[in-house]
DNA sequence: ACCTGAACACCGTTCAAGT
DNA sequence: ACCTGAACACCGTTCAAGT
C-alpha cells in the first residue's frame, strides 16, 4: 500500500503540461525547491514517474515552465505614467509575485537560457527606459546595474532578520565579540525597529531604498547626457 | 580494477581537513559545483567515501569550508586611503578571487549561515563605511544596497555575452523578432564592442559601472545628512 | 578504538518488455 | 502506438560488522 501511487482526489482528470506545472509550483511552494523531485511530484499526482515525461522534456525544462508560471503572475505595466514610477511599480509587483514563491529566485538564477516570459518581461522593462529618454547604451548599463532587482529580489548573503524577541544565544554572542562593527549594526537595527512587528530588519524597506538609489542615480546620468 | 579507489600520486600523505578542502576546491574549479560529490571527491583522493567524514561533518559543512578558502584569497584592505577607493579596491579584489572559482557565487548564495571568513570580510567592509563617516543606519542601507556586489559578483539573469563572431542561429533570430528592444540592445552591444576581444558584453565594465553608481549615490546621501 | 563495506533511502532518466 | 516496470548510474549518509 505504501509503495503504490496515491490515487488521491486529483488523480482522475488526465495529465497535461499545465497540470504538471501547477502541481510542481504547489509542491515547491510547500516544501521548497529541494523537495521537488520528479518522483515525488509523480506520487503527488497519483501517476507513475515516467508519465511526467510525456508533458515535460525533463526536469530542467519543467523548471523553465515553472519560472514562466511565476513571471506570468507579474502585473502588466501601468500605461501613461513616467518611466520612474512605471519601472518602480512593475519591479515591486514582480517582488510580490516572487515573495509568493520563495523558491523562485533560486530557480530563476539557475536557468541558463531565458524563458519566453522572462524575455517578454525584459523587453517590456527595456522599453520603459527607452521611452524615458535613455540611450541604448545607458539602458544597457541600467539593466545590468539593476540585475536581479529588475525581478524584485536580491540574494541576501547573510540573514539580518534576527528575531528581536528571542533570547540571545550565548554561543552567538561569544562569536560576535570578535566583530564589533557587525554587533553594533545588529544592535542598532533591532533597537530602531523595536516598534515594528516581525523581523529585526525590514527587507522591503531595504529593497526599496536600494531600488530608489539606483533609479535616482540612473536618472542623474540620463540628465547629464 | 575500475571499482577500486584510484591510488594515484597524491594518495600517500594522510588525509586532513585542509587536504580535503583543497581537493574539493580543485574539483569544483575543474568541473563546476554539480560535479562535486562526496563519492567523486573520495575517489579523486584515493580514499573510501566514509573517510571524508572524519574531516568534515557533512557536505554542507564542507561547502562552508570551501567558501572560506575562497574568501581567504581576497586581498587584505589597503590602509590609509579614503573610504571610496578602499571599498572599490577590496570589492574588485573579491571579484578577482571569485572569478578564479566560478562555482563560488552559487555556493556562497546557498549558505544559510555566514562562515567565519565571510563574517570577518563583512566586519572589515562595514568598518570602511563607518571610517568614511557613514552613520550606522546609512551603513546598514549601504550593505544591503551592495548585496552580493560587496563580494564582487552579480547574478546575471540572462547572458549578454553573445559571441560576436558566430553566425546568428536562425532559430534565435526568429524568436528575437518578437522582442525589438532586446534585439536593438544586443545589436548595439556587439557593434560597439567589435574592437574588443572576447564576448560581446564586457561584464567587468558593467560591474564597475554599477559599483560606481552605488558608491557615488551613497556618498551623496552621506553628504546630505 | 578505529576503519570501512554494505546498506538505506533516495535521485533523473533510459529502455525494453508488455498491452 | 502507447504506456510503464525494471534497471542504470548515480547521490549523501547510517550503521553494523570487521580489524
Amino acid at each position: 500500500m505504501a509503495t503504490q501511487p496515491d490515487a488521491g482526489a486529483k488523480a482522475r482528470e488526465p495529465l497535461s503540461r499545465e497540470r504538471v506545472l501547477r502541481a510542481a509550483v504547489a509542491l515547491a511552494d510547500e516544501g521548497g525547491a529541494e523537495s521537488l523531485s520528479m518522483r515525488r511530484l509523480a506520487r503527488e499526482l497519483g501517476v507513475v514517474p515516467m508519465a511526467l515525461y510525456k508533458h515535460v522534456a525533463n526536469k530542467d525544462e519543467m523548471l523553465d515552465g515553472m519560472v514562466d508560471v511565476v513571471v506570468g503572475e507579474i502585473d502588466p505595466p501601468v500605461a501613461d505614467i513616467d518611466w520612474k514610477p512605471a519601472v518602480r511599480r512593475r519591479v515591486l509587483s514582480a517582488r510580490r509575485a516572487l515573495l509568493r514563491h520563495p523558491w523562485a529566485p533560486g530557480v530563476l538564477e539557475s536557468r541558463t537560457n531565458p524563458t519566453p516570459a522572462v524575455l517578454a518581461y525584459m523587453e517590456s522593462m527595456i522599453g520603459m527606459f527607452r521611452a524615458g529618454g535613455f540611450s541604448i547604451d545607458l539602458t544597457h548599463h541600467a539593466i545590468h546595474a539593476m540585475g536581479s532587482r529588475l525581478f524584485g529580489f536580491t540574494q541576501e548573503l547573510f540573514d539580518d532578520t534576527a528575531d528581536a524577541g528571542a533570547a540571545p544565544d550565548p554561543e552567538v554572542v561569544r562569536a560576535l565579540a570578535a566583530f564589533p562593527h557587525i554587533t553594533e549594526l545588529m544592535l542598532a537595527i533591532t533597537h530602531d525597529q523595536s516598534s515594528v512587528v516581525g523581523p529585526g530588519c525590514d527587507d522591503q524597506l531595504e529593497f526599496e531604498f536600494a531600488l530608489d538609489l539606483l533609479l535616482d542615480g540612473l536618472e542623474r546620468l540620463r540628465d547629464r547626457a
